[in-house]
RNA sequence: CGCGGGGUGGAGCAGUCCGGUAGCUCGUCAGGCUCAUAACCUGAAGGUCAGAGGUUCAAAUCCUCUCCCCGCAACCA
């Protein structure tokens, strides 16, 4: 009875150097369904989803250069960016997080002292090939006879003091924590990729700092002025700063953590499964419940990514095909955690057979019969013997168990599978059951039972997508909460496929 | 011997962890129906599950080897 059951998921912050492409997209959306689902269950206040921006580094204060703008200008525009597409795609984030904001600053910072108090960061001499234009560091091997690799430059030996967090000291720690976890990271494959990793790797400590002359944007360390910190280290703490603080002894409270889920791609799985849970462990703070990596989405096979030219906005995506159409195709082309390919073609594949044609038309079907065969009037529902009724009743009545076990996994495009089923039930009941021959031989009793079944199958249906497409959600109560229905528009009228 | 992902009917995929009649969607072909957004329903064709060997009463699934495809500087979910 005391024990509070809360959800606290978050998505990485994402970094403000460049514009939000439908992978950012994906990832926000991808949490935006888990919230939206579980607030329905644990009621709102009790689910906390967390998004932001990762504003500090080298890359934002040159761009910001570029730009003819100081950093904390740029990266006040280019959040925006961020904040605005999660409200134009309706993600119902609780709290949005930037690594600029004084609460976060003041978190890192404590953080930063209390593990260079305990002698978990320490200062020591960096020596390495640098690359000045570049701005970078390169290990031996990466240089091209002497040169830097990037712009085959002339590299200089230099030699700068910096801080480093021991890693290295709770790589045991984290193997075991592993072994004794095989749900901390997900899916599986990924899983067994951070194991293998740490079996075959020995940590290095991760250098936090750079010095000021270097980088100026970023986070001054309090006990060191002359250096900031490094953007990793910086931004993973955003998970802990936007929801709790330390105390004056170095105990972090908070109402919400720990996290029950992590929510990234699979490029920075290794900071979460390595660092991020090491540096909780120093701070003597528990760790994450999950860490959940999915997949990449490709286009024609290739990664997508500026320099090829790829970059799809989530946007034009949305505006193009609506957005619960957009939140359906990501959640429903591709199992959650494995890669996907994206092409429009697929997007409309997806809209018109299984949103046009299968959801659309079952409500709009619906409707119509309502309207010519009842004058708009919903019959109340008064039980049916038909066999295939009753076939329908029970997966209506075991649909959220299934979804619900689904959405445990994350899998949310299995979760979207079997709600589909309980739709082609209705299709094909339909067909069975030929409404049109009920009409003509005034078997009206039997038409109002059988058409009592679609709207409890409709309403059921609204229910379980409402997480995934809550505008069609919405729209599907209005449709039928009026005192007399009538077929109005088309939910998702088909798109043509010459356009 | 760098690391990882993958190879299942025309296309895209699930199934592989926990062996036991090979499944889904799309497409194609034929038929049915009219309440409906050229929608919906039924049926059919089409696969020696990359290849070879092994374990087993039984292998897409476990083991070994081979071949092929993809990703792995930076930006970056």
């Amino acid at each position: 009875m005391s024990v509070q059951k809360r959800f606290y998921i978050t998505t990485p912050i994402y970094y403000v150097n460049a514009f939000p492409h439908i992978g950012h997209s994906y990832t926000t959306i991808a949490a935006d369904v888990l919230a939206r689902y579980m607030r329905a269950s644990l009621g709102s206040e009790n689910v906390h989803f967390l998004t932001g921006t990762d504003e500090h580094g080298q890359k934002i204060q040159r761009a910001a250069g570029q730009k003819n703008l100081a950093p904390q200008e740029f990266v006040d525009k280019a959040s925006l960016v961020f904040k605005e597409l999660w409200n134009e795609l309706g993600v119902s984030c609780d709290d949005f997080i930037r690594t600029s904001e004084p609460r976060h600053i003041r978190t890192v910072q404590r953080v930063l002292e209390i593990l260079y108090k305990k002698g978990d960061i320490y200062s020591a001499k960096y020596e390495g090939w640098y690359c000045i234009p570049c701005e970078t560091f390169w290990m031996e091997p990466e240089l091209i006879e002497g040169t830097c690799p990037d712009c085959k430059r002339k590299v200089e030996r230099i030699s700068e003091t910096n801080f480093f967090f021991r890693l290295s000291k709770y790589q045991g720690w984290l193997a075991a924590h592993l072994k004794e976890h095989p749900d901390f990271v997900r899916p599986r494959a990924r899983y067994e990729e951070v194991c293998r990793f740490l079996e075959l790797n020995e940590l290095t400590d991760l250098c936090i700092s750079r010095p000021v002359e270097r980088l100026s944007w970023g986070i001054p360390l309090t006990f060191s002025p002359d250096h900031v910190t490094y953007v990793w280290f910086d931004a993973l703490i955003n998970y802990i700063s936007a929801v709790g603080e330390f105390d004056a002894k170095g105990n972090y409270r908070s109402r919400w953590w720990p996290a029950n889920l992590h929510l990234m791609a699979k490029d920075i799985i290794r900071q979460h499964a390595v660092y991020w849970p090491v540096m909780l462990h120093a701070l003597g703070i528990p760790l994450p419940e999950m860490i959940f990596a999915h997949g990449w989405w490709m286009f024609a096979d290739e990664k997508m990514s500026k320099s090829r030219g790829n970059v799809v906005s989530p946007v034009e995506m949305a505006r193009r095909f609506g957005i619960d159409a957009y939140r359906y195709f990501l959640l429903r082309e591709v199992p959650f955690g494995m890669d996907g390919n994206f092409s429009e073609e697929a997007i409309i594949k997806r809209y018109n057979s299984d949103l046009a044609n299968d959801l659309g038309n079952l409500v709009y079907r619906t409707l119509t019969m309502l309207e010519k065969y009842f004058g708009g009037n919903i019959p109340g529902y008064k039980g049916s013997r038909d066999p295939q009724a009753s076939r329908i009743h029970v997966k209506i009545d075991g649909l959220s168990q299934e979804v619900e076990a689904h959405m445990k996994e994350l899998n949310f495009s299995a979760a979207l599978e079997t709600i589909w089923a309980l739709i082609n039930m209705a299709n094909k009941y339909v067909e069975d059951t030929k409404p049109w021959n009920l009409s003509k031989e005034n078997r009206t009793g039997e038409l109002e039972s059988f058409l009592g079944v679609l709207v409890l199958v409709i309403i059921k249906v609204r229910d379980e997508i409402s997480a995934f497409m809550p505008a069609t959600a919405e729209a599907i109560s209005a449709q039928f909460g009026q005192a007399r229905v009538s077929k109005g528009k088309p939910l998702f009228p088909r798109i043509d496929k010459s356009a």
